[in-house]
DNA sequence: GCTTGCCATGTC
DNA sequence: ACATGGCAAGCT
């Protein structure tokens, strides 16, 4: 008899521990089972098993309850080799996250422990040879010879009939088999055997980084001076060593350009693992990364946790990017992961970007990363020139328009040179929504503190932090008038105000409306790359890794928005947006402008940005984060305290605040405050901020709290840990 | 007396 | 997380 140790389906903290059920077989570690759990069968993930001489009445008499036996076994192997297991161990404490989070987390949705989804194979015919034989005709004698050197092959790839297949089967030469064939995504990409060449400035980056291995290297390079070649070089350095490489870019919008190089040069060898593939993609992929099948991997965030063995390289490219850190249950920062993963591997860590994160690059500064520059275009090209328009200006002379007027006359002008432009609506927090023109009550959500967003497509408005929808109201809630006006500048009337404006221009809006479909980023940008339109226009979705010739001119229409956020990030992001889209413009041979429209001309993130001046602006913002000690030169923890009832959550949040200050020690400890937004589906959250340079009683002192109110849904309070946290909403 | 909703409880 | 059972309030 064996007892097995099963960690159930449901991420909860209340469930982080084991349940123990019988078996008379034994199992491996790492293997799926369904159990009984209460009223329920689930899925479970088995965590120990350990072999047992008693009978099962008497282990209950040991025990004091009942035992339930496994009542199914899904995977003949385990889910995660021994490395990945240790891992979302690790993970779990790092985070306060339930182990079973982690562990779903780590894998794609088909083989997460959970219970709603089905596993589907695609099976395809294939024929195989089976023995010598005389065909009866010349053409079967052939496709027989084929076979016997192709054996075996899918039916639909045969240089022969299904005819003459049928009848050598017939024969009893041949045979059909069914046989699991993978779904690969993008699979249209030609491979070339082209040779990666390096300048020399790419080349000592290259030879510096090979030489120093088992490091972190921060690669700061300028847009357009050629991080992707070093990448190439050095994966292809490190698959001829018989390593495997793993190349992480942000989410989506980066990834169509990054996984097309990586396959035109290696091919076979790569997988892709990112959030726009279907499950069954994701699935496929991931098997054949199991399976050994591929050395290279291409991916998002979670693609930090695909199965790869012997792994000699990590790359996280845009490693400033925000979408590394994971904002729901294990909220891990990739990077970490990432430098947890190469040290059990002896692996090498690239983190490359144009514009690196102030913790990133002062570890650079210190000694702590290596640090390499790109300083230079990779054609000597300059960067682009930027202008900068003040908004102030322009609503003084009276011009309420979206766009200034030096804006219209750099739009037109390129346009009408046959370039492209690229105009950037920075969105963040920004959306259409519906206020009474009589008393000027704004329509909110009832479960949320926020704007319902008018969809006009649809005529409705919804909710976007939580499920609610309702229709276009047909009277004010407060003072029963009838008249509403949408407030906020959406994508879509700017492309409607842009088409009326250049009556010559062809707009592609490349939004997260319009590049819902699953290939539709990629055509979307192929139609702008074949000069089917002027003009892109788009979120900071267009910000990231695009590289058009014809792109002459760059605009951002309201340089402001992210800089306006209640974030201490606030000014790091609006640096980073800003350089990013210039670096869009004048890739190719023609030089590049770019304009920047802004009610804060002076702000030392838009002045920075349009100087391409990396250096002042981290020391700029070095000064400020030190000021008001902020990271680099803090650790952060935010504490999120939610309660459906006001009353219940405030003593809560007094407990926590009394509990932290009596155990940890020279930390500072803000709040509670309301969060930025207080009210979210009917849970009203606070926020406590811990700040400290050096705490070792912190963790403990969070993980005792943590426990207390989760564990036991302790008076209807749940607490969130963030360590490291990206988001204050 | 019987349905309906809210809450506390246990899951090997 | 989720089903369950208990208990109190609301209706024929």
């Amino acid at each position: 008899m064996y007892i097995v140790s099963v960690l159930v389906e449901h991420p909860v903290q209340s469930l982080d521990m084991t349940f123990d059920y019988l078996s008379h077989e034994s199992l491996l570690k790492g293997v799926r089972v369904f159990v009984r759990f209460g009223y329920q069968k689930i899925i479970g993930y088995v965590e120990d098993v350990k072999e047992t001489a008693l009978s099962k009445t008497e282990l209950e008499q040991q025990a004091g309850f009942h035992y339930q036996y496994i009542q199914e076994v899904i995977d003949q192997e385990p889910l995660l080799n021994e490395e990945l297991q240790q891992l979302a161990l690790q993970l779990s404490k790092l985070t306060l996250s339930p182990r079973i989070a982690c562990l779903q987390a780590m894998l794609p949705s088909q083989l997460k422990p959970s219970t709603n989804h089905s596993v589907g194979l695609k099976l395809q015919t294939v024929a195989c040879f089976l023995q010598e034989g005389k065909a009866k005709t010349k053409k079967q004698q052939e496709c027989l010879d084929y076979l016997k050197t192709h054996s075996p092959t899918p039916i639909k790839d045969i240089p022969y009939s299904k005819n003459i297949l049928d009848q050598l089967v017939k024969q009893g030469l041949i045979e059909y088999q069914k046989q699991e064939v993978y779904r690969k995504p993008l699979d249209f990409f030609q491979t070339t055997n082209q040779d990666i060449i390096l300048t020399n400035d790419q080349q000592k980056v290259v030879d510096g980084i090979i030489a120093h291995p088992k490091r972190v290297a921060l690669l700061h390079g300028v847009t357009g001076s050629g991080k992707t070649e070093v990448y190439l070089a050095l994966a292809r350095y490190f698959l001829n060593k018989q390593k495997s490489v793993m190349m992480l870019v942000p989410e989506i919008s980066l990834t169509p350009m990054m996984v097309k190089v990586f396959k035109e040069r290696f091919g076979e060898q790569v997988a892709i693992l990112h959030s726009r593939l279907s499950q069954g993609e994701k699935y496929d992929e991931y098997r054949r990364i199991k399976r050994q099948e591929v050395k290279i991997v291409v991916g998002a965030r979670s693609a930090v946790f695909a199965p790869l063995e012997n792994i000699g390289l990590i790359i996280l490219d845009e490693e400033h990017d925000a979408s590394y850190k994971q904002e729901s249950k294990p909220r891990y920062l990739t990077s970490q992961i990432a430098k947890i993963r190469a040290q059990t591997h002896q692996a090498t860590v690239v983190l490359g970007s144009a514009t690196p994160s102030l913790e990133s690059y002062s570890r650079a500064l210190k000694g702590v990363y290596d640090l390499y520059e790109l300083k230079n275009r990779i054609n000597q090209m300059p960067l682009p020139t930027v202008e900068i328009v003040d908004m102030v200006n322009e609503t003084r002379q009276r011009n309420y328009s979206l766009f200034s007027r030096r804006m219209k006359e750099q739009i037109q002008a390129t346009i009408d040179r046959h370039e492209q432009v690229i105009l950037l609506l920075n969105k963040r927090g920004y959306a259409t929504y519906l206020q009474c023109q009589d008393c000027g009550e704004v329509v909110k959500c009832p479960h949320c503190d926020v704007t319902l967003t008018y969809h006009k497509d649809e005529h409705q408005l919804k909710c976007h932090y939580c499920e609610y929808v309702q229709s276009y109201p047909q009277s004010c809630a407060h003072c029963g008038s009838t008249h509403f006006k949408t407030v906020g500048y959406g994508t879509q009337k700017i492309e409607e105000e842009l088409e009326k404006t250049f009556l010559n221009a062809k707009v592609i809006r490349y939004d997260v409306d319009t590049t819902k479909n699953k290939n539709s980023h990629f055509q979307l940008l192929e139609q702008f790359k074949k000069q089917k339109a002027n003009i892109l226009l788009g979120t900071q979705m267009i910000a990231k890794g695009l590289d058009f010739e014809n792109v002459t001119f760059v605009g951002v229409l309201n340089a402001d928005l992210s800089l306006n956020v209640p974030d201490f990030r606030a000014s790091e992001r609006t640096f980073q947006l800003l350089c990013q889209v210039a670096g869009r413009s004048g890739r190719g041979s023609k030089a590049g402008t770019v304009l920047i429209q802004t009610y804060n001309p002076e702000h030392y993130a838009i002045t920075c940005a349009s100087h391409h001046d990396y250096q002042a602006f981290y020391q700029q913002e070095m000064l400020y984060r030190q000021k008001a000690l902020y990271p680099p030169y803090c650790h952060m923890v935010s504490i999120l305290i939610q309660s459906k009832h006001e009353d219940i959550l405030q003593i809560a949040c007094q407990d926590i605040k009394n509990y932290l200050l009596a155990h940890t020690h020279q930390c500072k400890i803000l709040g509670p405050a309301h969060s930025v937004i207080y009210k979210m589906q009917d849970l009203y959250r606070q926020r406590i901020l811990i700040k400290f340079v050096q705490g070792k009683d912190v963790y403990e002192a969070l993980k005792t709290m943590n426990d207390f109110y989760n564990k036991k849904q302790k008076g209807k309070v749940t607490v969130i840990c963030d360590f490291n946290p990206y988001s204050q909403i």
